[in-house]
DNA sequence: ATATTTTTTTAGACTAGTCTAAACTTTTAT
DNA sequence: ATAAAAGTTTAGACTAGTCTAAAAAAATAT
């Protein structure tokens, strides 16, 4: 059984390690941590006596298949229980993160089982990121950036890369939700931005950093 | 903010002092949180730094308004999630209260109001206890033991007073459930079990001991 | 190739919560 | 009224997780 902070530094190797392919540096996981290195240090050696990461002085960390495992499972909650706030209990996309760290630690298979079948087995959470099955499997579907399909391409926005509060509040306002049809109309070659159409109806610019964030499938 | 530990030490002596009433000693809360005199003297210390408890050396402790308040809010919290689980998920009355137990810690005001509003602001539990309000005030009604009731009096079973998971499954088993009707035919005078009739339909046996347990409203 | 900078690890300390063993208070029994 | 028993608190130690400061290793620059 992992503690909180266990499953939260597993979790974090994981996502670094772009779901295990590279390794990673102590001081990145300090980063994202919000901690200091050396707490880093002690806690990877926690870790690796338990064989959920590989690790070497000096060489950073390689997250073994079984971590890999333990972080999926913690991200398969994660994104559950957003589903759940949002469908379920009219969250908005902008509110659930903080709720959904704190409930993706509950221990219970039962609970997790269930919540899945309440919500009809969803493949997707709100900001469209995929929910690993029980098995750990994740449905993987080719996405590119916005900001890298042609103009006048047809494409349909399918999730948030990194997908901020105000970020996302933003999205809403101006018509932007997963699941949109969306048509690049112009690029501006200036700075980069762009003038899309969404739903066939709504023209708005948008920067180069936004249409960097928004993952589409054509 | 307190964290999981205070909140369940404050749970416990609220329990003890039933609702405020009584003044707690040290080794109830010892037995109660199974754990040690000495722990619980540590702790207690702490909780009545900020006020949650008073605190005499050596003579126990009593909850203050505010220590009240704040264990009713966990209590809200603990009671509003055995009801989801057993009206949203499936969870049998039997299955929940260790995943309660877990979730009743989460701290979001939102998420509770929401999920109060998802249920439809239900006034008990899953085993007929009261939901305190979001200002803690509870719906009381006065229920009496089964085992206390005079014989072909009608009656509606509306609680388990101690609900361990075998218990509940043996109701489940006999046909009680919260809300059935039920009539005592018998007092059997040897050892004080009852022959029940319930649903007006099935006639059983309960020990004295599980008629105690049964709260019934007339 | 060596010196400097950067990163990582170690050492030692701190907080929250727990424990055992010993000291101290209160209660109970005579 | 006093001795024994029972219960409570203190003292000191332990684990998990964190920190700062110093030491050690690796990377970089000349």
């Amino acid at each position: 059984m992992l503690s909180f902070t266990e499953e939260n530094y597993l979790k974090a190797i994981y996502r670094l390690s772009e779901g295990g392919t590279k390794s990673v540096l102590t001081s990145e996981i300090a980063e994202m941590m919000s901690t200091k290195a050396a707490s880093v240090t002690d806690m990877i050696k926690k870790l690796s006596l338990k064989n959920l990461i590989g690790y070497e002085k000096y060489y950073g960390v390689k997250i073994t298949k079984q971590g890999k495992s333990e972080a999926l499972m913690v991200i398969r909650k994660h994104r559950l229980w957003e589903t759940f706030l949002v469908e379920k209990l009219q969250f908005t996309w902008d509110e659930v993160h903080d709720v959904a760290e704190q409930l993706e630690h509950i221990q219970s298979n039962l609970l997790i089982e269930k919540l899945d079948e309440f919500l009809g087995f969803p493949t997707a959470d709100p900001h469209g990121h995929p929910i690993p099955d029980k098995n750990g499997k994740i449905q993987t579907v080719r996405q590119i950036p916005l900001a890298d399909l042609v103009t006048s391409k047809k494409c349909v926005i399918r999730s948030v890369k990194d997908g901020s509060p105000s970020f996302l509040q933003y999205l809403s306002k101006i018509g932007v939700y997963i699941g949109a049809p969306v048509v690049i109309l112009e690029k501006i070659e200036f700075d980069g931005s762009l003038e899309i159409l969404i739903d066939g109806n709504k023209k708005v610019f948008i920067s180069r950093d936004a249409a960097q964030n928004l993952l589409v499938t054509e």
